[in-house]
DNA sequence: TAAACATATGATACATAAGTCATACTTATA
DNA sequence: TATAAGTATGACTTATGTATCATATGTTTA
């Protein structure tokens, strides 16, 4: 696969907000108001972020009354649930670390 | 997992730089001017990137001669080739695309 | 031990991504 | 059909990531 797929793919999860925005749709279909909820962030910033995922197809949505519901796209459970054992596994040789220290 | 360690796991593939990088070094070692060869990139930029990948616990280095030589991490070497699997067949649901146009 | 080769590093400038705010749009209901 | 609730969007500001350039450091060999 060409980097510029890689890219696209790994970006949802090296964002804060679509990384727990994925958390909370793992467990289930939610609409904004939910998300931003459970997640504490602001409105606006989850709705940009839904965007991104669904743009690129990690998410669907629709709406119900009055409200835009979103969920994980069928594939993308099966591959976040494969893919979080590989890291799990790595976990303990993982060091984080920052190149650039904050002043 | 935490949001940093997944950030920092996946900010390995985000960057085109790191990426080819990493697809030389799953051939097989290769000290600093042979990858500077080999993707075409820059002395420094390699080094920079290089860095970067061996704080984290993804590559292992040693000096052979006047040569350095760069490896993949054992686990890392497994741990790619899995999720690349997964990526790959999330290939055809994935659509590459921009929310922001360049003017 | 000086010179040459290979690589690393710091500082800076540039590019890209992210969040915020104000506001527009969509859908339902009075 | 006007209003309200829920959500999306654009413009802007700020934060973060990246490459480049100049130069320093490490290693070998004459």
């Amino acid at each position: 696969m060409s980097y510029i797929k890689y890219k696209t793919f790994f970006n949802a999860f090296t964002n804060h907000t679509r990384f727990e925005i994925i958390k909370v749709l793992r467990k289930g279909q939610r609409n904004v108001g939910e998300i931003v909820k459970e997640t504490g962030f602001e409105q606006s910033r989850v709705s940009h972020n839904l965007k991104r995922l669904e743009c690129v197809g990690f998410v669907k949505c629709k709406y119900v009354g009055k409200n835009r519901v979103y969920w994980l796209d069928k594939d993308m459970i099966d591959i976040i649930n494969n893919i979080e054992k590989y890291v799990e596994k790595y976990d303990k040789v993982l060091k984080v670390c920052f190149l650039k220290v904050k002043k």
